[in-house]
DNA sequence: CACTGGCACTCAGAGGTTCGGAGTGCTAAC
DNA sequence: GTTAGCACTCCGAACCTCTGAGTGCCAGTG
């Protein structure tokens, strides 16, 4: 692949990115400075079209990227682009007066759909890769306890257990101690193990309870999929020229699908990667134009959960890579204290 | 106002809301057996558009219903339709395999926005008017605790407190004991007054403890705008004809203002009234083609929370009202177990 | 051999024109 | 109060034209 041509296809990803326009030949040699006429250049972006990175939507207009041009221009051209430090300081500012986790998270959804204008996902930290800080019991009727799990990460799990005894504040107080004593400081990925023997040292007269209990607590542990992600700038789907928007009906549904966005998010590379999934690459239907952008994030440079953005392919990749790697430190650095 | 004129109404805006085209006298005529001619309802119409009820979007087309036309069919003309019992079904086992709270919210939302094919709002149960079941105290490090609040309603709010001396083992014990003895029970509206004297009567060496976890749960009880909003359906915003749907981009940007949803969802009539807001009476720019079915829900009918629906202001007021009622009594039952 | 100027060709989309049909208001008669 | 009839309006679909941007190709040039 020549240098040259690469060059091109840099110049018409950019130019098609910023007027939202197919780019011809004449334009290309007249904005950017090649040294060479338009008629090279048309030579090129055949050689280019030949090759599945560009396409034109019609005979008489300009070229338009394909999904393997994005490709290629976010592997081997586009270079993360820093933030500004008005943009820097922006984010200081605004995540620095979050008052628990269920507001960092807000927060950081919102930043990043204005930073980016385009859809924001983040991912509350996960509980598998995290440790157990701390494990509550408390009785809600005679029946009835409510079990809390907090995570190390700030998290907060609950879930209410039916007993098949009458509870005791004896029964409780003993359990909890138990619990505790087995699994705080343990990662959630050692839980089950940890607390095997408890039933067995509990008193005959409330283990039914610490059973049912027990049980609840390794749903909670288990359950991945109950990871909750949040949404923002949905609105900035509309944004986009005509041709992006007419599609705005099938990303909403995709976006509303759980499943869908768990997995838009999940298979990250190593932590500080970030990774582009551009188009088909997507593996939805109705995400065929739509790019995602994603990285890990978590305190103490392990990655315990993702952030991620989607936007139509036609997006400013530096950019908007850019934006989401510095959110994603930050997030870190904030969840570390 | 004539009772046929009346009728007249009722048949536009039932033949508009079916249809999504304007109706002329003509088909008017036709489809409904009025006994009269199509002269006789121009006339009719002539006279309703005169009092504002409907309007003609150019000259050679049909009626259209205004706000105000929108507004009486409401007060007058329709009857909440009950849902089929199908659809009952679909609540019960819906709802009944909720694990949590938070399912509990989101199949809500789900549910909501598949009966009646609109956006689904539906709004946590809100603090103020609820209960304390138990406070719960748990060290994160020397100087820091973590404060959680269990609402009756099975809410939980967390907070991260910095002490300004060292937490020991015995002071949390003690602060915990105290806390708990004051405020269980009490009504959220009571808990600043219950929690007064407890300063004093705690031992000098950790009173500081005891008055920052203090004002941390002043806060978490009174900070009302921390109310969530669950929403979903955005996606069938676009289902809409064309002409809504080019106000897609507004109405996803007013449902993105926390604070506008508040309001949506805020000053509903008393319980078991059904709330509905029409276009402009919504007072929100960008939902002026829009209309909001709103009503309370909560345990042992008294009404701590709301929960509603959005949609065009051509929408059909008896299924979705229907459909508010039906889902918001099945969740306040859930939430009186 | 890579590049260039020139030329014939293509075609989407903007703008203009026409025309039928749906709907109206009005009037005169029942 | 109701109706039939009629003249009038005007949106929007269908059709047409035409311009300009863009292309591919070819012969010529350094």
């Amino acid at each position: 692949m020549d240098d040259r041509k690469l060059e091109v296809l840099r110049a018409i990803v950019e130019d098609y990115v910023a007027t939202r326009e197919p780019v011809g030949s004449k334009v290309l040699a007249e904005r950017h400075n090649f040294g060479v006429s338009s008629a090279t250049l048309r030579n090129d972006m055949a050689v280019l079209e030949e090759e599945g990175y560009i396409v034109a939507p019609h005979t008489s207009a300009g070229r338009v990227p394909t999904d393997k041009g994005y490709r290629l221009f976010v592997d081997r051209l586009a270079q993360i682009k820093p933030l500004s430090p008005a943009e820097r300081r922006a984010i200081h500012q605004f995540l620095d007066s979050a008052v628990d986790l269920d507001d960092v998270m807000q927060r950081t959804v919102r930043l990043l759909a204005q930073l980016t204008h385009q859809v924001a996902l983040v991912q509350y930290p996960t509980l598998t890769r995290s440790g157990v800080r701390h494990v509550e019991i408390v009785g809600l009727g005679t029946r009835r306890v409510l079990l809390i799990v907090i995570a190390d990460t700030g998290r907060v799990e609950q879930r209410t257990v039916d007993s098949p005894i009458d509870v005791t504040d004896e029964a409780l107080l003993d359990l909890r101690s138990r619990l505790n004593a087995a699994v705080v400081g343990r990662s959630f990925n050692d839980v089950a193990q940890a607390v095997q023997t408890i039933p067995e040292q509990t008193p005959t007269q409330y283990r039914p309870l610490a059973t049912s209990v027990l049980a609840s607590l390794l749903e909670t542990v288990v359950e991945r999929q109950e990871d909750r992600i949040v949404m923002g700038g949905t609105a900035n789907l509309t944004r986009f020229g005509e041709d992006y928007s007419v599609t705005v009906g099938p990303v909403l549904e995709a976006l509303e699908e759980h499943v869908v966005l768990l997995r838009l998010l999940q298979e990250v590379g190593s932590h500080d990667d970030l990774t582009v999934r551009i188009g088909s690459e997507n593996q939805v239907e109705g995400l065929a134009g739509s790019a995602v952008v994603t990285t890990g994030y978590g305190p103490h440079s392990l990655s315990v959960a993702h952030i991620g953005v989607l936007g139509p392919t036609r997006m400013d990749y530096p950019g908007t890579m850019g934006s989401v790697r510095a959110v994603a430190r930050y997030l870190g650095r904030i969840l570390s204290q």
